[in-house]
DNA sequence: TTTGAGCGC
């Protein structure tokens, strides 16, 4: 059991880029006697990191320092200090992370840590910060335990700080927020999802039977597709829509039919809160392209997609991020390979989508599509292995979306 | 407006 995690270290962070191990010491050693310390330091110029480690001989030491040198002063700068904890899933799972928004721009670091201790002890704290340091006015609070977090947000939601009144409410990251984001949405939409309509109705059959049972519709559309009824009918506010739901939903029509009533769903990438991206300035333009062969190569793919028009760029991308480990001794691609074909027309690109999906190539069927899937597949976003055209040299370049 | 991730020899 490596003895640096345990309850006997702490974490300092905010160091001024000067702060020294000896600097460290010095401010440290008045807690007690210290086995060691350590700041982190960029690998390549060792240029301290911002934080470090301090080691003391006894867990009541490093308890003491963090209660007696947080928001202290070293080379003029006041560093936070607070237990080291070099479990990642405990710093980032416990369920007692607050988030705290709309704060006075006035309230530092410190203030907010004071206004929030009183609920529990604290774990770590953040108030986000301009590079000037001024507050961006919001931040976070992990306590060390739930109820901690439940009691703070209870006390402090709505309080009014200096010039706002504070907002706070449990942490939730960003892919937790947008999924809330979509459930509240879903239950404000207006739009509903009509199924197992029985074929004698139409448009304003459908518009007077919710017209009937509901009132105010706004809207009724009826589609029929491979034998079956569906519709879309819009009513005039969310409350109306959700007591359709309550009331409408698993009625029984005078066929027998179930009558199924749903909100229309929103798809997560439409919502207001995604941020546009790169890609999206590509599509029309992009194909994507997967193709299972040993020498799937960027000159190759070129070749194939050449006749559809103008390729502005092709690139090949490997499917696992260990895919030197997937090179064989010549230097050939193996494992899936996909690729991107850019072409300077959507004409074009449609095109190559309508004639080459599913196409035979070199006895191989390839999978051709105007969106990738190739998101789904764990990526991390940023640089990207691609493999240099046959010699499988690998060079790293920025995803094209 | 703003929903993290700084944590080691």
């Amino acid at each position: 059991m490596s003895a640096i995690s345990d309850n006997r270290s702490v974490f300092v962070t905010d160091l001024a880029e000067e702060v020294t191990e000896t600097a460290l010491l010095n401010a440290f050693n008045t807690c007690g006697p210290i086995r060691s310390v350590r700041i982190c330091r960029h690998s390549d110029d060792r240029r301290s990191l911002g934080y470090g480690y301090v080691n003391f001989l006894t867990a009541s030491d490093a308890r003491q320092a963090v209660h007696k040198l947080n928001f202290a002063q070293i080379c003029g700068q006041t560093v936070k200090v607070m237990a080291a904890q070099s479990d990642r899933t405990q710093r980032v799972s416990n369920n007692a992370n607050v988030f705290i928004k709309n704060l006075d721009k006035s309230i530092d670091t410190k203030r907010l840590y004071e206004l929030f201790i009183p609920f529990g002890p604290i774990m770590s704290f953040k108030l986000a910060q301009e590079v000037n340091g001024l507050s961006k006015g919001f931040g976070f609070v992990q306590y060390e335990s739930e109820e901690s977090a439940v009691k703070a947000i209870a006390a402090m939601n709505g309080k009014q700080l200096e010039s706002k009144s504070i907002f706070c409410s449990k942490f939730l990251s960003r892919s937790e927020r947008s999924k809330h984001l979509v459930i509240e949405s879903d239950n404000k939409t207006t739009h509903l999802y009509v199924k197992n309509l029985s074929d004698d109705f139409d448009d304003n059959r459908l518009a007077k039977y919710f017209q009937t049972l509901i009132g105010s519709v706004t809207s009724a559309k009826v589609y029929r597709k491979s034998g079956k009824t569906f519709g879309f009918v819009s009513v005039e506010d969310s409350d109306v829509a959700n007591t359709a739901i309550k009331a409408l939903d698993g009625q029984h029509l005078a066929n027998g039919n179930t009558l199924r009533l749903t909100r229309v769903r929103k798809v997560a990438e439409s919502l207001p809160t995604d941020r546009p991206t790169a890609r999206n300035r590509l599509d029309g333009y992009n194909v994507y392209v997967r193709y299972l062969d040993n020498c799937f190569t960027e000159k190759r793919l070129r070749e194939m997609f050449a006749k559809f028009g103008a390729i502005a760029s092709a690139k090949v991308f490997a499917e696992s991020s260990e895919w030197s480990l997937r090179t064989n001794q010549q230097n050939r691609n193996y494992g899936l390979l996909y690729g991107f074909v850019l072409f300077t027309t959507p004409e074009a690109a449609q095109k190559a989508v309508r004639l080459m999906n599913n196409a035979l190539v070199a006895k191989r069927p390839v999978f051709v599509s105007a969106k990738s899937t190739a998101v789904s597949t764990g990526y991390p976003l940023g640089r990207h292995m691609i493999t240099g055209p046959r010699n499988g040299r690998q060079t790293f370049a920025k995803r094209l979306y």
